[in-house]
DNA sequence: AGTATATATCAATATATCTTGATATATAGT
DNA sequence: ACTATATATCAAGATATATTGATATATACT
């Protein structure tokens, strides 16, 4: 029930359905990246990041001082349905620019 | 997008929740049906259903006094998929009283 | 060690949502 | 017409969530 209404929760906002949706496009973003992109502050993007993480729709890869935010696998079919609804939503996604010093991006 | 976090944010209550299940386990009830097993007033619980019913999951049918509320139908494959995993929440929902007056009742 | 960069967390404020009690509306029975 | 019952709506206060700016932590480079 709990992680039920966190998982809801963390899409009630049309920001994170944006970033899952960046995300989902990008396969992989560090935080910068999402900040870059959406032009929003760090600090933002770092809470709805640790909100959908905790919903169980991302997972985090460390590497270096950089923090990889990707769609979590495997993902149990409630959470792709609603990742696949949200993939039709008419939501302005942006672009990725590769803004970052990265070394590790692929 | 606007009818998409109006269907979400339906389902980020728990009330909410346990009075769709109600309305799932009971085909039709009415308003104070819900009132009655649920033991909260009446403005609490018709909102909620109003809110339930913008959302799509829901349908009245007015019948003398009494307003009739059951799950909408046809249901498309994403609320259908809501429902089905909220049914399977661990939530505790009380059975159907027969205390209200109404004669139209199946 | 000292500095710079990336990310996370915290505290304060702003905004949205929920609950309650009061009132409005509509139907039915006398 | 009057009264009772069922439901809906509104206004006020309570609670939750979002945003911002400031600060903390952690890694890397020199």
């Amino acid at each position: 029930m709990e992680i039920f209404l966190k998982t809801i929760g963390s899409i009630n906002d049309e920001t994170r359905l944006k970033i899952l949706n960046f995300i989902n496009n990008n396969d992989e973003v560090c935080v910068c990246d999402i900040e870059n992109a959406f032009g929003m502050i760090q600090s933002r993007i770092s809470r709805h990041l640790k909100i959908l993480k905790e919903a169980g729709f991302l997972k985090v890869d460390r590497r270096g001082r950089w923090a990889y935010y990707s769609v979590r696998t495997p993902l149990d079919l409630f959470r792709q349905s609603i990742l696949e609804e949200i993939k039709h939503l008419d939501l302005v996604v942006p672009k990725l620019k590769k803004g970052c010093h990265d070394v590790y991006k692929n």
